[in-house]
DNA sequence: TTCTGGCACTCCCCCGCCCAGAGTGCTAAT
DNA sequence: ATTAGCACTCTGGGCGGGGGAGTGCCAGAA
């Protein structure tokens, strides 16, 4: 959003400072005070006909005559896009951060603390999704015979994921058949992501189907029953921390946190949301209704995503009140996705 | 709790009627009303007379002069124990819940299920904790080398249920030294508890200690690795359904809630209170602040255990305001536990 | 003795009212 | 262009009164 021209250095400086006071406050900011505040020396009349303008503009407005302004959608857009001062984050808060997500083992672990650390630092919601499945490393396929036809398959993925599957065999094998089809999808695909491993295969069997290679038949069938509905996950979203926004007074009623909450539980909706920030790196923001869901209306969305070999496979980040301190929460998920990509990078070295 | 013997039948009858009606309606229940509703062709005044007694014994309770009687703890305690007449289940409700369980592959779903089917039956909160991990039967054991000295555990047991472990071991061990200590503990161990493989295990080492026997060794090294911490779960509860809760009056206010909300989540908090349940079995009841909770004062707790092999392992459950109603609760919990118990057991048949 | 009608009383809740406070827009003067 | 002044508007809190629901108690009926 361009800065509307005819909008001078001191309007803009006063919608600063009323975005700030209003976040800080929570309330309404009228004349008196911004003329206190603004270290301008207007009188409150002058600040009046400036914030009348703003009105005009459509970036401030009243909820009613004698209340003073607060901002719109627009206002909060403009200020974040164009007056904010980002503040840097406390080296001791760095620091926790840090050590909090490199000492987590595995993936889900790691994830779940980014939840985590998000809503404490914050006092607001975390949200992250996983990683895409399907965009995962594969890294070691093992298979163990179960009784009646039915095989454990244990998939070890690159940032230390261990998944089981048990699946239904179209026929009984043998240990020794297992044994082969699973070194050879080991020797020859280990390392590759699970979509590529599911593609070549397809295609060789094609190719080879005259040269009639057991093995490979074998590996190809079995891959394709533990991997087909490997794509979709029980659970691909983190939410941590929702109950924080009930201290916030402007969600802090039945009517509009029981909605929110069930929407931030609505694993499909959150995901559709966040999937949107995938495309773009960096931090991204949806402010109030921006985001299209109701139940989001009085809320603000802060994401960035985080990428395994400079690939983005997630997105995490905070929700709260659209009035919430941007200049704290901007940098620490911007932090938080880029340590937690450093740490999926750092992990995914082969475990085997 | 006895019933007092000065209460005569009338009174009892009246207490029955006034927590039936406060349990519906929610509201205290004047003299005139009860008048009318209990069919005994009393006047108002007499019911007060009575009314006035039933409060003197700490059975029912005035908010205020001018307000009509509702229940006390003890009032809820002595209908219960004593007025109570079940209802029996809908038969599409078992129905229902019998498919939905049955149909579940893990004891983790089927857990999962019951704590769903629980919270939307009722429109309350479902609890469930799982089962013991010591109690579990072990089927199988794998070892899987990954690289560094690091160890994948597969362990399967009685449930259906698959658990990966990452150890790091003091040496390396050979893919045959591997082997056979699974072997061993495979042949011996297969269809025992975890607590009692660990023990056998402690004994049998001292006992040969002279005779060397590798396998064994080495067997008993790994596996007191792979088990020790198998005892404390990450995740031992399942809360469902507690935005539900928003709904009653009673609790649907930000003081009440959040504490509350806040309890339900700390784990250990709940876990120790369904743990005091797991000794006796069927239904068991806790009213408002017999729990022992403050967060949980205007809730009460209806649980029962289920069992794996008329051993019981765990304990579900529904949380709701004390004014909830008790005679379809109650059948629904007792239902739901003997269905799960059923349908695990009908699992650990060996899936190995 | 048990029950009932009557009565005075209490307490909550809702409604209308008023008033102080905060903030506004407009206008006239600087 | 800025400001002081003024009339106006709207909110929120405090106050008081009246209706409603229910109570306890008492005297009289069954």
């Amino acid at each position: 959003m361009p800065i509307p021209n005819h909008l001078n250095e001191r309007s803009l400086h006063l919608l600063k400072v009323l975005v700030e006071r209003y976040i800080n406050e929570g309330q309404p900011v009228g004349s008196r005070c911004l003329s206190r505040e603004a270290g301008l020396n207007l009188s409150p009349a002058t600040i009046r006909n400036i914030m009348a303008d703003l009105e005009d503009l459509g970036l401030i407005t009243a909820p009613h005559t004698s209340a003073g302004r607060m901002p719109t959608v627009s206002g909060y857009r403009l200020f974040i896009d164009s007056l904010l001062t980002v503040k840097p984050l406390q080296e001791t808060v760095i620091r926790q951060i840090q050590t909090d997500l490199y000492e987590q083992q595995s993936s889900g672990d790691l994830l779940e603390a980014a939840s985590r650390l998000l809503s404490e630092v914050t006092h607001m919601a975390g949200v992250v999704t996983l990683p895409k499945q399907e965009s995962n490393a594969l890294d070691h396929i093992e298979f163990l015979p179960l009784t009646g036809n039915r095989l454990l398959v244990i998939l070890i993925s690159g940032q230390q994921e261990i998944h089981n599957k048990v699946i239904q065999t179209p026929r009984d094998f043998t240990p020794s058949e297992l044994q082969s089809a699973a070194n050879y999808l080991n020797s020859r695909y280990s390392g590759k992501n699970i979509a590529n491993v599911r593609e070549a295969l397809a295609r060789e069997i094609k190719e080879t189907r005259e040269r009639l290679n057991q093995a490979l038949i074998d590996a190809a069938t079995l891959t394709e029953l533990a991997l087909e509905d490997q794509s979709k996950r029980r659970n691909p979203l983190l939410v941590t921390g929702e109950i924080n926004l009930m201290d916030f007074s402007e969600l802090a009623n039945m009517e509009q946190f029981r909605p929110l909450f069930e929407t931030l539980h609505q694993k499909e909706e959150m995901v559709g949301l966040l999937d949107r920030c995938i495309e773009s790196p960096g931090v991204q923001i949806f402010i109030g209704e921006e985001s299209g869901h109701r139940a989001l209306d009085h809320c603000s969305l802060v994401t960035s995503t985080y990428a395994i070999n400079d690939q983005p496979v997630g997105v995490l980040g905070v929700i709260g009140p659209t009035r919430m301190k941007y200049e704290r929460v901007i940098p620490l998920v911007d932090l938080t996705a880029k340590l937690v990509g450093a740490v999926l990078n750092h992990h995914s070295q082969p475990p085997i």
